[in-house]
DNA sequence: AAACCATGCAACCGCCCAGCT
DNA sequence: GAGCTGGGCGGTTGCATGGTT
């Protein structure tokens, strides 16, 4: 049962805004202000309008310094970065473009900007990509006509398959498909296996999910020659010994989940080697009794879903399970480079910007946030006291997730 | 010229959440 | 603490417009 209805439908007119209610909306608002009630905002007015209808007006069209249309290649980066950290946030992105609205970019995003990135790909590789095998796009299910990842008649018809499920949001694929994509362009041995479909193997996609996760932890976002994301916590760490040791096991890594994608125990074996070199690592990083707790279930899961035949519940509750532990992973990564940062690396207040090993801090933390941003569903993970507040919210703060896109630098690549 | 299709955008719907009582 | 309410948000729809057949 839903909530009584704001207004009087029966009473209310609805559609387009006439340039009279526009001007009638506008004046009043602006001698008078909202009054900080916009249900009963039309009444006072004059308008056969709901309150909602009023503020929705008045937020995208008719409020000063309102910008339409016309998005600048700057702004694409910002949206796009944006989007690919925080997923369909639109209020928040919009408060990062002054004058643009959230409805604006939504829309934006929706008929333009989506086709633009995600649009390249498809011309360059095969449709029947790993995320197609992953989509179970909603979208289609409703409005198959704008659907941007709309089957192609060479799709494998995969709608009995217990993989087809609703593990992942279309936000979190299309932020996938885009993560990926940037991948591609800065990895040349990840791109030649992922635009080589001939080389993919047909296995679990959340092994896929997995094997792509764990390649993105152990190798490094700046720069495939230097060290790992893992390898910098090392070292961050004072281990110069087990980043060494980690270092001579990434070729055999690579080797095993990239050069051989059609042999499942190599891959399974690959996993292994790979979660156990994470879980070795973190727990020698880690100061808690517990710390090690969520690498182990992680570990146990990725073991658990190289089970060949699963059904449709299982692979969910895989798929569920496994955003869980990767959470963790990644609230356990949050903590050691926070710790890091505010016991050994803190910056003077009054210089702020003059500690080279805080500032290194701050790129790893960003380059981390953005390899594992698919395993967030920030929804649901993110405790509500954290705040998405536009100005001082971390996210926003991270310098690293701006330059990313602009600069070239990876933690993106600067190249759609 | 007409029908059809694709696209872009404005607006609506319904849910969630915070604040208030 | 429970219930109510309004604000805010993301998803979706409807329509106008332009392009194609």
């Amino acid at each position: 049962m839903g909530r009584a209805p704001c207004c009087d439908k029966a009473n209310v007119k609805k559609g387009p805004w006439s340039p009279e209610e526009d001007a009638t909306l506008k004046a009043y608002i602006e001698k008078y202000g909202t009054g900080g009630n916009w249900i009963a905002l039309p009444q006072k007015v004059g308008l056969k309008r709901c309150g909602k209808s009023c503020r929705l007006r008045w937020l995208n069209y008719l409020r000063p310094n309102i910008k339409h249309g016309g998005f600048t290649e700057e702004e694409d980066n910002i949206i796009c970065s944006l989007y690919i950290s925080i997923g369909s946030r639109w209020s928040i992105i919009a408060a990062q473009l002054p004058g643009r609205t959230d409805n604006d970019i939504k829309n934006y995003w929706n008929t333009r900007l989506k086709k633009k990135l995600l649009g390249r790909r498809k011309h360059s590789i095969n449709e029947n990509t790993v995320m197609n095998r992953f989509s179970s796009s909603r979208t289609s299910q409703l409005n198959p006509a704008r659907d941007l990842n709309t089957a192609s008649p060479d799709d494998d018809d995969d709608s009995s398959s217990p993989y087809n499920s609703h593990a992942l949001s279309n936000s979190a694929l299309e932020r996938l498909q885009l993560h990926m994509q940037l991948q591609t362009l800065q990895n040349p041995l990840f791109s030649s296996f992922y635009n080589n479909p001939a080389l993919w193997p047909k296995i679990h996609p959340l092994r896929e999910k997995m094997i792509q996760s764990l390649h993105l932890l152990n190798q490094n976002p700046n720069n495939t020659n230097g060290p790992s994301l893992i390898q910098q916590l090392a070292l961050a760490n004072g281990s110069q010994q087990r980043a060494e040791d980690i270092e001579r096991n990434k070729a055999d890594i690579y080797e095993l989940t990239s050069t051989n994608p059609n042999n499942v125990s190599l891959q399974h074996d690959s996993l292994k080697i790979t979660a156990s070199k994470i879980e070795e690592l973190v727990n020698s990083l880690s100061t808690s009794s517990d710390g090690s707790v969520s690498f182990n279930y992680a570990k146990n899961l990725i073991d658990t879903a190289l089970i060949p035949e699963v059904d449709g519940a299982e692979a969910m509750s895989y798929a569920n399970a496994f955003d869980g532990a990767t959470s963790n992973i990644q609230a356990e990564l949050d903590d050691m480079g926070n710790n890091k940062a505010a016991n050994h690396f803190a910056p003077r207040e009054d210089h702020p910007n003059t500690n080279a090993e805080f500032d290194y801090f701050k790129e790893i933390n960003g380059c981390k946030d953005n390899i594992l941003w698919w395993s967030n569903e920030l929804d649901t993970k993110l405790p509500s006291a954290i705040s998405w507040d536009p100005v001082n919210n971390s996210v926003f703060q991270n310098e690293g997730l701006f330059q990313d896109y602009g600069s070239g630098a990876i933690c993106g690549s600067g190249q759609y």
